[in-house]
DNA sequence: ACCTGAACACCGTTCAAGT
DNA sequence: ACCTGAACACCGTTCAAGT
């Protein structure tokens, strides 16, 4: 009738359960098996327990999948502050596409998310510092991040719903759309497919660094 | 043992189900339940029929999801033809803005869907149509679209994720944020809400009308 | 040709029972 | 305090049977 046990430890072989191990499992998993994959049973699995053991560390599902979008944003390199602030955002940018593409489910999450964890605010709070260093009035600032990450996610979302991942399956997929297609229905998708999307050299990197460069010259301290 | 009985046709009051019928009732209910709420059990039962029927005229549950983003794309004004590309970007992608928030589902299911349907592929291609007729070249084109839905799919994400619809609950929500925030802890995130988001007159229109400008304006037909 | 009952292999979550 | 067996109310999909 002790209430707690001095002498008894947990087995050294298996960690006790928490709420970030639980999300590290669910992570791993969606990794692999996409979003679909990440449920209640396959996450215990993972770690050597029963599905219900997880509701004693997280509230339910919706829960685990908050902490996972928090853990993206956790991975997302922050530059240190600085005035420098377009080449804060520029690099900002494009370790947050790396890590999206990385985590191929972290972008559709974001929509159904609603309660940021502590590295989602600390991510967003770090942003807003670089640009008001940077001359930015707060206006401004919120502006700017507004338009920086429509086209960071939005850009992502259309790269991973490309039917391809690599060279060769693009060639095939173009060829089988050009194939499959009316042409004299579609004659600019056809165009656009035969003569742009399969010359050597397209690459999604750079189409995302035009793009980003374009937005971020246009967008100035004094804009508003 | 007749194959074809000439004189029995369905009874008048229930319509034959069709894959087209089979759409419509996924997006009502996409609408009125969210994605969670389509099931093929859920349309059965607005269709007056079982879930079984329902594989006589879609493929499965994927089938209805790429329909159904068809479905989306067939709602989007396009305009005619013309060599102004500016006013028509402006105007499809406000159209397409209302479309997407019209069905909040819609811009998630983007991204897992890869069999574009005939209003997807003339959606696209009428906007290639524009931006060719303007005076951009093939390369151009593709790079000005890319560029255009990046931001219009972000913005529309990042919108849809807000967790309030109205002014009031803006003013409530806010209010919480900046309560529970260690104030210390995330200094600039509690300045944009106090000072910036709370302001009369915050409007996501505006700053959607704002940043679009913003990309129309530095995209130029010579550009590439 | 189209519809369906029963079944299969799953879900998230609750709850009382164990230790 | 933490874990779990059994159960509940669901899923998508298959298949053989009906008409």
């Amino acid at each position: 009738m002790r209430e707690r046990g001095t002498g008894r430890r947990a087995s050294p072989t298996r960690a006790p359960l928490s709420r970030e191990r639980v999300v590290t499992a669910a992570v791993t998993l969606a990794d692999e098996k996409g979003e679909a994959g990440v449920t209640m049973r396959a996450i215990a699995a993972r770690l050597g327990v029963e599905a219900m053991s997880l509701y004693n560390h997280v509230t339910g599902r919706d829960d685990i999948l908050d902490g996972m979008v928090d853990a993206v944003f956790d991975e997302i390199d922050l530059a240190a502050p600085t005035t420098d602030w377009k080449a804060a955002m520029h690099d900002r940018a494009a370790s947050s596409r790396t890590v999206l593409l990385r985590h191929p489910w972290a972008v559709g999450l974001m929509d159904s998310r609603s309660r940021p964890g502590p590295a989602t605010l600390r991510h967003h709070d770090a942003v807003l510092g670089i640009l008001r260093a940077g001359g930015f009035s707060v206006a401004g600032a919120a502006h700017a991040i507004l338009v920086i990450d429509s086209y960071l996610y939005g850009f992502v979302l259309q790269e991973l719903s490309l039917p391809f991942t690599s060279r060769a399956e693009l060639d095939e997929v173009a060829e089988g759309i050009v194939r499959d297609l009316p042409a004299d229905a579609y004659p600019h998708l056809v165009e656009v497919i035969t003569e742009h999307a399969r010359r050597p050299g397209y690459d999604y990197t750079d189409e995302f660094e035009r793009g980003l460069s374009l937005i971020l010259d246009a967008l100035r301290p004094d804009e508003v």
